[in-house]
DNA sequence: AACGTTGAAATAGTTC
DNA sequence: GAACTATTTCAACGTT
């Protein structure tokens, strides 16, 4: 049932206070963030060569967690990994 | 002169550091943003109303700043504001 | 299955076609305005001021729209609006 | 002077209506170019790939001008080319 | 004319 | 998988 006539109202004032806290603490962190790129600008680098670093180095930080996954696949497949999902009867008599 | 070539790569790994760490940062936040609405839908609230109220609340917010700032640009083309270096015009009679 | 090697080109070409042509369009509208700024401001308006007006009037604009959709979200939630398929617990005495 | 106080408010509406209908038109046509993206879709084209294509035929228009100016430049260099911002006397007597 | 600021467009991620 | 939301990116604009 939808939280709304009564007692719950303060509830929801401090979800709202709560995610407001943070989207500030986001909104804070992305200037630092400008900051960071102005200060590099002014010391002579080509910021959009610095995003496209930054862009690469996101790239390859997921290919390595994608390999991981597939490393875990495979080891998996291979029975050599102890799986979360499946692994209901294995722990008892392992 | 773009800094690439030479002897600035420990301060490019230095911007490249200092990002990616804010970055991280940001993410955790986003995170616990998203176990704030969990919650929130965990104890009946809509989620999709929550969402809606902060993004009132987000409008309100930037209306409140408009209506200031128009009302300094109104105060000040009507002379009544003293502006910073503006007065280029309004001594007709001085 | 993925269309450009082959007989689609045509149709390629037509698309591409028909989006520049909007393009420029939404260019030569985004010129007028531009000519209309520069006519009140020939007129003794200023332009800052116009444009913030512009803005609140954005601004309140979508705040009304959200606020319908939101009163929208509180009469559902609350089962006061006939919703196209949430009748899911309507049934009970039929 | 600025124009606030007095008969110039209806001039103000005026210029307000134009700009906002333009921007209706805008964004009508925004809209119209997603639909044609979304029927191109439907019959199997790539979209990324489409928006792909009209920004290299967008590129490759601004180099054609960016050509043609740097042409103009070499041709004017040479003296091939009447200048705009100094033919204000050449043309009676030259 | 470069700079930062702002708004729009696009992409990626999430939810239903 | 379709829609919605959030983030990121890109371009335009005013400003200095």
């Amino acid at each position: 049932m939808v939280k709304f006539g009564g007692f719950s109202g303060e509830q929801l004032r401090s979800f709202v206070d709560k995610i407001e806290k943070l989207e500030v603490e986001k909104k804070q962190i992305a200037e630092f963030v400008k900051e960071i790129f102005s200060e590099a600008k002014a010391q002579g680098f080509d910021v959009k060569i610095l995003r496209k670093v930054l862009a690469i180095r996101k790239i390859d930080a997921r290919d390595r967690e994608e390999q991981e996954t597939i490393l875990d696949l495979y080891l998996h497949a291979l029975g050599m990994l102890p799986e979360s999902d499946d692994d209901d009867s294995q722990q008892e008599a392992a």
